[in-house]
DNA sequence: TCTCCTATTGCAATCGATTGCAACAAGCCT
DNA sequence: AGGCTTGTTGCAATCGATTGCAATAGGAGA
């Protein structure tokens, strides 16, 4: 703006040197380049430690810029460089829009995510997503924001994230894995995973079990498919599958819900997840039932929370750690071009108190 | 690149227009530009909705973006507008450098903040910062990339906090205001918390508090006070006070080995956090005490994971929604030039089945 | 018919940093 | 002494979008 009437009138050639006061801080090369009586491109090349300036300017230029708290200007290096340095943490709640990000799957996995990208010198841009535009995805990935993208979960929106892998390398996605699927996932053997769980609960003598969890994701269809096909193999009648919804608020009186409806007809509960398993530990607390003598409960996930509960919960462990290393690992590998495909991960019987 | 070939030796004037080649979207305003016949600067208004351009171009332009997957890069929208529309979300861990992102209090806060910024239209860039470096916020703050930064606590960073605040307004901390404190905090009063707490315990017939959480950050210290204080009114002896870690895996053996060497001479638990308290319940559980008949436990937050515990939690509240809303009310405020003051919350007791 | 106004559009500066290339000096070699 | 290398530095294009101002065309009014 000022540098409209700047110069208006003047002989051509250099820009008058206006002197900076001295009162502000430098917040430009320009200013420090000013002030250091070099070329905005000397100083560029003395911050960045280039051996192409001479040591004594250097350390003199940096001396100055540490004098006057200077730091560059990200957004401009960003732009010039095609390098943001942020990798994007997206959580897309296609169903369960009411689903908070407090869910302590998704922080765990949050935070073990978050520690390997600054470790990396990353940053982290979160987004909470509710994909009701079509293009939800496309809008994360070409605003020029984001070096890569992971997402967490494939809620229902599968063809949006397909759509998108197909042309956008730098994405690596936490959820399950389809045949002939082109994104790049991490995550367990979910139907391997529901299988173990009911057939430890079969083993306890269960035989008609319920499988707690909304089947419209992928990850819990797989898992209620692998609590199924334990049942038929043990030749036992096809498990009730109750939807859950993940929002805590109404988890509680939907499960309650379920149970006084159905508790005479099952004797045994698969649960979608570590907190689904959790509530109906509380919930059955509260209508007098014993766990695991009267209803064994099994989760799935491992979450710590589980040591806490009483009795501490019988899950299906998936090692989320390892999982968001790995997640890392391959964004990384994506971004330099390579090919990392996915991983697929064992689930492990975690047996405690509760089945 | 290209660009220096370009032009070698042709005849002055427009740049030469090599057709775009139709396989690719267009990429830049310059893309669509070439593309429609017209010129950047029409392309952004037109993009922008701008009346200054004909509403027959307008919508021409609109379409032609639609149909080329066009998406404006940010990073130069932001460097030319100089606003980012990112908020930083910043959790420094001065103490406390175990503790990890996944921590439910913070997660809780988190949730509600992402909520009430994506709700506003910005992006949410979450940093977990352990300082070591003496102007890990400068760092932040002077980076360009972010509008305003809500602060997580405020650790023992106070100073650091003090100083950035002196010339960055758009600055909010959830934490607790000591008087003369220049930085705006949002928080509850901690001290009254604390006496709230063990005013209930001493109702309770609690004759020997213990104070179970490390007191180097002011919110911790000043609860410990409260504590103190209802005791001191009480005529009770000084409350025993005991370092307890955030990080999760240390924290049941440290509240174990705790309460083995001091569970005689205490009669009562005041815990820091509703996560101290509930790992001290599940502790009390291991070794054989009941709660409250034997040792009455009180918590503080009261963060949803206390009504999963058994028996549920007795808690002092902290209305963490309000809170987060209010820092992002004070933020905007902020980053509108005007000047929103601190908030302090009034805590509430809330009474259940541990104390 | 001429002037003036208005609706559109283009031009070019700007945000702030990076970087290929050119320019220049000093020192070395033959 | 002239040519060449080496070490430093400056110049200016570039990243991609925004926006104040100038320019143009067309229509209205006198």
């Amino acid at each position: 703006m000022l540098a409209h009437c700047r110069g208006k009138g003047q002989t051509p050639g250099p820009v008058s040197q206006d002197p900076l006061p001295s009162d502000r801080p430098a917040r430009t090369l320009a200013d420090l380049a000013r002030l250091a009586g070099v070329s905005t491109g000397t100083v560029s090349r003395a911050l960045a430690g280039s051996s192409l300036v001479n040591p004594e300017t250097r350390q003199r230029i940096q001396a100055l810029a540490a004098a006057h708290d200077f730091r560059v200007n990200q957004m401009a290096r960003r732009l010039r460089t095609q390098k943001t340095g942020v990798i994007g943490v997206v959580v897309p709640l296609g169903h369960e829009r009411r689903q908070h990000l407090s869910d302590p799957f998704f922080m765990t996995i949050l935070g073990h995510l978050a520690d390997a990208l600054t470790e990396n010198g990353y940053d982290v841009m979160l987004s909470r997503i509710i994909p009701d535009a079509e293009d939800w995805l496309e809008r994360i990935v070409d605003a020029g924001m984001l070096d890569g993208v992971l997402l967490i979960g494939q809620s229902d929106q599968m063809e949006a994230i397909e759509r998108v892998a197909r042309r956008y390398r730098p994405l690596v996605a936490w959820g399950s894995r389809v045949p002939g699927q082109i994104h790049c996932t991490v995550g367990t053997e979910n139907v391997a995973g529901g299988r173990i769980a009911a057939e430890h609960l079969i083993a306890r003598g269960v035989r008609r079990i319920a499988f707690l969890g909304e089947i419209r994701a992928p990850e819990l269809r797989e898992r209620y498919a692998g609590v199924c096909a334990a049942a038929a193999a043990a030749g036992l009648p096809v498990p009730l599958q109750l939807d859950t919804h993940l929002a805590s608020d109404m988890m509680e009186q939907e499960i309650a819900a379920h149970l006084t409806r159905h508790l005479d007809r099952i004797d045994g509960i698969a649960a979608g997840s570590d907190m689904i398993a959790m509530t109906t530990l509380r919930v059955l607390a509260d209508q007098g039932m014993a766990v695991p003598s009267d209803v064994p409960v099994i989760g799935y996930d491992d979450l710590p929370l589980g040591l806490q509960t009483v009795p501490r919960l019988t899950t299906v462990r998936q090692d989320i750690a390892r999982g968001a290393r790995a997640m890392v690992e391959r964004l990384f590998a994506r971004i330099a071009g390579q090919d990392a495909g996915p991983l697929v991960m064992p689930p492990e019987l975690v047996v405690r108190d509760s089945a």
